[in-house]
DNA sequence: AAATAACGGTTCAAATAATGAACCAGCCAA
DNA sequence: TTGGCTGGTTCATTATTTGAACCGTTATTT
């Protein structure tokens, strides 16, 4: 592994859940050595990268790199324009929407709204998908370059229950049936008693850049719902698509 | 230089201004070989730190960076807890307000407000500002750690203009003045003809952690104007402050 | 249309930077 | 005191990074 990845690596031990980490903690968790992940950290740390808490020594990430997110935002102001409708999906819905955004070989949720109900389903920030085993993940793929395709296919695929999907054959089955239907479907793949909905965002050449997706407990939702919810998500996906790229619609109706 | 260093220097080449690079540029403007260049891209390809057009194969800043920088959000809510005051004080002012960051050595610029005037103050998302000579450098550096103070003096300070202090006994005294008052001023130390006030945002520790300014043409601007500004930056700062850091008010009132 | 220049990308011996076992010193609990 | 943890440091060994020269393509220029 390079050394660029190596650090990039440390940064990807830290998420919303601990946001915090000791010197200790993180040699550990990444395996380097212990005087490797300090001076990565060091070098982290110029660059503004991570920080460390001047009390209690621990790192967190760095405002580093809230800049240069922001700096990317800027041209690609891929939040700024969806958060508006994805907060008009998750009102209607009154269920859990999530936003998220390609990246490498996952999708990555850049943004989420929860309902008020105690019994949700929660995703959070920064959490990563599995693009052949969720409502998102099928409804990226069915728009994505073929090598993107081919490449997850090829991979070994998780099975997350007893209800994901992990013969290539099936999952291209689904992908075809979102591309004909407009969103994608996706029944406990990813996690049990979880059912989602999905439809792909969009750049102006036609390929999916991110996905918006509504998450509900099985148990609460009707097929009605599902083909309601379904609509509504397609329909948003659209609007966002759209506005990101101005009006050049017809340059949307590319089918993959 | 560490690779690390080397690689994260890649992604500071980029900027709102040009936010898509090629390699060669990348190569010439960085000072690395365009093969080191390459293989550093591909490192930060491979985890998201940039992604590369499949049209014009140029580079851009990658959806990995989003990633993290919603992941200290989520710890550090500075923007989201900031932006609504930014926005009122940028709506009764009618000037440029900016809200900053600090990192490493310097302010970032996280967040900007531009009124509708055609003769404006203009900062762009992720500029970095010098301490010594804004206003929003001196807010910071007057409730900073000591050592952060030294290491800001001790440096070599450039004079961006006539009026640019360079002395560190001035600077002290500028800064004294400011914890005094509340609020900095900076009268063209930055850019001929912009006057701006700022004040400091302050973490649980009374230490500063970023700023608020409002920046404005020196032309259009009477000293009643900047008093009532510093008044009203002061009381945004100090809002801001008291939301991130709960209601532990009685820590803020540190003085350096 | 031919020539030129600039582009992105690749190779491999040589040079340089990263590595990690062993080492501090400090803190806390038993 | 002991023992175990923490963050941090050192330096001979080792592995990664480096860059001149290379290729094939794609605009410009003549």
């Amino acid at each position: 592994m390079s050394t660029v990845g190596k650090a990039i690596s440390l940064l990807e031990l830290f998420n919303v859940d601990e946001p915090e980490l000791g010197l200790s903690d993180l040699a550990r968790r990444s395996g380097f050595d212990k005087a490797t992940t300090r001076r990565l950290l060091i070098a982290l740390a110029g660059r503004g990268f991570v920080e460390q808490d001047a009390g209690t020594r621990h790192y967190r990430l760095g405002a580093g790199l809230s800049r240069l997110a922001r700096i990317r935002e800027a041209r690609f102001p891929f939040l700024q324009t969806a958060v508006p409708l994805v907060r008009e999906l998750a009102a209607s819905t009154v269920e859990t929407v999530h936003l998220s955004e390609f990246g490498v070989d996952r999708l990555v949720t850049v943004h989420v709204e929860h309902p008020a109900w105690a019994n949700r389903v929660n995703v959070d920030i920064g959490q990563l998908l599995p693009l052949h085993s969720t409502a998102s993940g099928i409804a990226y793929l069915a728009f994505a370059r073929d090598e993107t395709v081919k490449a997850c296919l090829a991979g070994s695929l998780d099975a997350f229950t007893a209800h994901t999907l992990i013969e290539p054959v099936a999952i291209s089955r689904s992908m075809g049936e979102a591309r004909a239907r407009g969103y994608s479907i996706c029944d406990q793949g990813y996690e049990e008693g979880v059912i989602s909905v999905a439809a792909a965002i969009r750049a102006a050449d036609g390929f999916a850049l991110g996905t918006i997706a509504v998450a509900a407990p099985k148990a609460r939702t009707t097929a009605a719902a599902i083909a309601e919810r379904g609509l509504a998500v397609m329909e948003a996906a659209r609007e966002i698509s759209i506005r990101l790229n101005g009006e050049t619609l017809q340059t949307l109706r590319r089918q993959a």
